[in-house]
DNA sequence: ATGGTTGCCTCGCAA
């Protein structure tokens, strides 16, 4: 829509496997620009050809099997790192972030950090510590930026169909929501919460147990906006759609709208 | 009830 943004985050569990329903959302919804996750392919496997066609330009950050994540823009994309600072030794496809018009945009891939009694939850920890200091940096450039992706975290117990089943889990444990919270207490904005206080909604029904069909889920895929570019916020929605269809990731697309000046 | 589902591309791991 002229005079207005539209940014998408969407954690697709492989790109290869969902490229044909993530193209059929691309072109009904038509996002300027979407940050995907878990794409599980190496980056020069990365379908760019099919997006391209669609007008995205691409930067994508890709690793066999597991993990990678991406930006797809209509804009031009500038200026891109390929990993988040603060970790030389970190080799997981965890983040990239780029400049698009006058934003700076990032599509993040939070470890999920179970189970929480291997190194797997320090790692976790630790990746949000880097977050947090990664964005209080960006904080200092005083350029709006979005950071979203999915966060692996339930921010609170609103946002998860039992908070008691999910008590001692990663992405419900007081730490994690712990350095949930530090980080919005930076002054970044949770696009979905902030509009919409007292909503119940999910971004993540598992495959198992037909808990789509029972709206057993959780909202974990998060965009966060910097004071600039929360001003510019109008509107924010979590399209359920393509959860519902055959062959679906397990997330579902959280679109925010932000004025375009 | 230690189940169940999906994607990787292996004979299990991660989510």
């Amino acid at each position: 829509m002229a005079g207005s943004i539209d940014i998408a985050t969407w954690n697709v569990n492989s790109v290869k496997a969902r490229l044909a329903n993530v193209l059929d959302w691309l072109k009904a919804a038509g996002p300027d620009i979407v940050l995907l996750q878990e794409l599980k392919c190496e980056t020069p496997a990365f379908p760019a050809a099919a997006f391209e066609e669609l007008g995205y330009n691409c930067a994508v950050v890709g690793q066999k099997s597991w993990n990678g994540v991406a930006i797809l823009s209509k804009q031009p994309i500038d200026d891109v790192i390929a990993a988040l600072p603060g970790d030389d030794d970190d080799t997981h496809a965890r983040y990239v972030e780029a400049t698009v018009g006058t934003l700076r945009v990032a599509s993040l891939y939070l470890p999920n950090g179970n189970p929480v009694d291997s190194d797997k939850y320090p790692y976790k920890l630790a990746w949000m510590t880097r977050l947090r200091a990664h964005a209080e940096a960006l904080l200092a450039t005083e350029q709006p930026f979005v950071l979203g992706g999915d966060y692996n975290v339930i921010p609170q117990p609103e946002d998860c169909y039992d908070p008691e089943a999910w008590a001692g889990d990663a992405l419900f444990r007081l730490d994690s929501r712990r350095a949930f919270r530090s980080l919005l207490n930076l002054g970044l904005t949770e696009a979905w919460r902030a509009l919409y206080p007292d909503r119940v909604a999910y971004t993540f029904w598992d495959y198992q147990g037909r808990a789509f069909e029972g709206d057993r889920g959780i909202r974990i895929d998060h965009l966060l906006l910097s004071p600039g570019a929360a001003d510019r916020l109008t509107a924010c929605r979590i399209d359920k759609a393509p959860r519902g269809r055959p062959k679906a990731s397990d997330h579902t697309p959280v679109i925010c709208t932000l004025e375009d000046r």
